[in-house]
DNA sequence: TACGGTAGTCGAAACGTTTCGCACAACCTA
DNA sequence: TAGGTTGTGCGAAACGTTTCGACTACCGTA
């Protein structure tokens, strides 16, 4: 690989009128320029990032922390990698990837110290996320994909549970339902504390009352079995509900089989959709799913963006909220027209 | 962050000894070495990987090339780039995400110009990759996730498609299945000369023929409409057909529907199998589909460590295969015991 | 006693950049 | 004509490592 030296060298001149030449960090005569530009295409030259890092303490390197997934990850945190890389490359730096290990914040320690990454985005924030704690007092350069209880002035980039909620409300009562319920992500697959699931329940049942309708909580069903369950006692003690949405997709699947269970069909009996799962995965049902589908992609896309701004500037933090896109799928429809009973097979 | 300097005046000897003695390359006395240790640790000394990585020309960091994703990745791919991850930071390197732009060697070219990178892992790899040509032309050492037509001595893991569709004949003869029938991925999603889609082909065709099995080959639905359609031209033209793989998830959305129209059921009317997808994705389907699901994670983490074998040493090429793990769902069975018929609901 | 070998340590150079003070010429202004 | 201002380029230092030749002290041996 050919080195500034080597592109001096070709041109006749100094090394640092050649550094200058091409960042245009200071100015160079015109026809000088053209011959330092000239060799250096000739030679192929492309600057050494380790070099330029060591002196310049920017390495335009990001570091993508997540943590092991507890139950494997879904579509939508690989969205969030790619549109995290993405962005970070048209905006010429590179995204490292960094698996958590059991101990995160001594991950982080390490990361940090070894000089290699400027900035780092947090993946899978949790309320009270020590990961963010520990990076805002060391003063590492961070941002969220997700946001802590009380974000303060830290940069983020999360999903608008207030405006997801309200779409939902919005279609269901539009086409003349009076009560919704939800079930929300089990426990066990993401821990206490997890953000989405905490505040789409608040919003939701916020959503609701806003609209008027009634709103029914409390299931966290995070399997076929558990979704099969949770159905069955909803409608025990709920006979009244008429749309359901549901967060967890193995969950939707039990759901689906109790409802054909009671010789109920979806949409005509039950009007049944997915909160925060891709139209992909809500293709895959039948009938096909109504989604709520997160905006892996985009998120992705502003966390690297507002981590990049926040390293080559200051400017105020961003904070910036995307709701879900709602795709229609055959499983919304008017509430039946008279109360349902059971017609088993 | 303290540096070599600052640990060598703590301990009262030279930087190059502290170097030494912290890398072990080469003795030093014990005292002196206990010396500098503690000094080390006192000063929470980390070495920098950047000036480290100029002056030894190793930077001990892989890139991890994909193209753009033609219809979005799938679980499998994330469990590439997340299983090479693992691998590599338990070997102790840092894993690059570099998404392809328009001109994946163009790309290339500057990744490998920057002297960031010790080597690259190829992901969707085609048959006849210019990717891989060009690598191996300009002396870069890298390693696929999948393979070329004629992979030479480069290291690559890839899936094991000969035991993967033995083992599928093998699940639906042993049911009592004497003809099975393949629906390949569409050459859209994938484009032509994808690798899992003919290799797929060939080896089903060839693990039927070794079980004296009939099969049937030659559709390749993207899509619910299109596997709905391929289902019943498959029927009208083989309608001994009883059991049927699909390795597009969408598609076999129009199969189930399918065979839903025609007033059959799964697995009692026809076997259907899942091949090269997730368990998890089998789930969403009712019933539970039996799928073959592709060692993602596995292949991953052989990926990157194969390439950091060949970094470190030299060794043959390693070369592994890998099979897919068959996933038992409720859609086998033993194949109807008389002819089907139409039975429109 | 002199000599070669060895274990341990040091200092300097090198990796490829960026940055910064300084030099030099040409030009303008008073 | 003297002094200042610009425009342009140079050289050296610095970033934090690794590497390598050289030096010292000590030991055993001839």
């Amino acid at each position: 690989m050919s080195s500034l030296r080597d592109v001096a060298e070709r041109a006749q001149v100094a090394v640092s009128t050649v550094s200058a030449a091409l960042n245009g960090t200071r100015p160079v005569a015109a026809g000088t320029k053209r011959r330092i530009e000239q060799a250096a295409a000739e030679l192929g030259y492309r600057p050494n990032l380790l070099a330029r890092g060591l002196q310049s303490k920017r390495t335009r390197i990001l570091a993508l922390l997540y943590p092991a997934p507890r139950s494997g990850f879904g579509l939508t945190e690989m969205q969030f990698a790619t549109g995290a890389a993405e962005a970070a490359r048209e905006l010429g730096h590179h995204l490292l990837l960094s698996p958590e290990n059991a101990d995160p914040i001594e991950e982080l320690r390490h990361l940090t110290g070894l000089g290699l990454v400027d900035g780092v985005l947090l993946m899978e924030v949790g309320l009270d996320d020590e990961r963010a704690a520990f990076l805002a007092a060391a003063g590492v350069p961070f941002s969220m994909i997700g946001r802590t209880r009380d974000p303060g002035s830290i940069d983020y980039a999360d999903i608008d549970f207030a405006a997801t909620a309200g779409d939902a409300v919005a279609h269901v009562a539009s086409l003349g339902h009076r009560s919704l319920a939800l079930f929300n992500l089990s426990a066990g697959a993401y821990g206490d504390g997890y953000g989405p699931a905490i505040r789409a329940g608040e919003e939701f049942a916020a959503a609701a009352r806003a609209a008027g309708i009634g709103y029914v909580d409390g299931h966290r069903p995070g399997s076929a079995e558990e979704g099969r369950e949770a159905f069955e006692r909803l409608m025990d003690a709920h006979p009244d509900v008429t749309a359901l949405a549901v967060m967890d997709d193995h969950a939707a699947v039990g759901v689906i089989a109790a409802v054909a269970a009671r010789g109920w069909r979806i949409p005509d009996d039950l009007t049944l959709m997915l909160v925060l799962s891709s139209a992909r995965v809500a293709e895959m049902f039948h009938p096909r799913l109504t989604t709520l589908e997160p905006p892996g992609t985009e998120l992705g896309r502003l966390g690297a963006r507002m981590l990049v701004d926040r390293l080559s500037g200051d400017g105020p933090p961003q904070q910036r909220l995307v709701p879900c896109r709602l795709v229609a799928g055959d499983s919304s429809a008017a509430p039946p027209p008279k109360p349902r009973e059971r017609r088993p097979a």
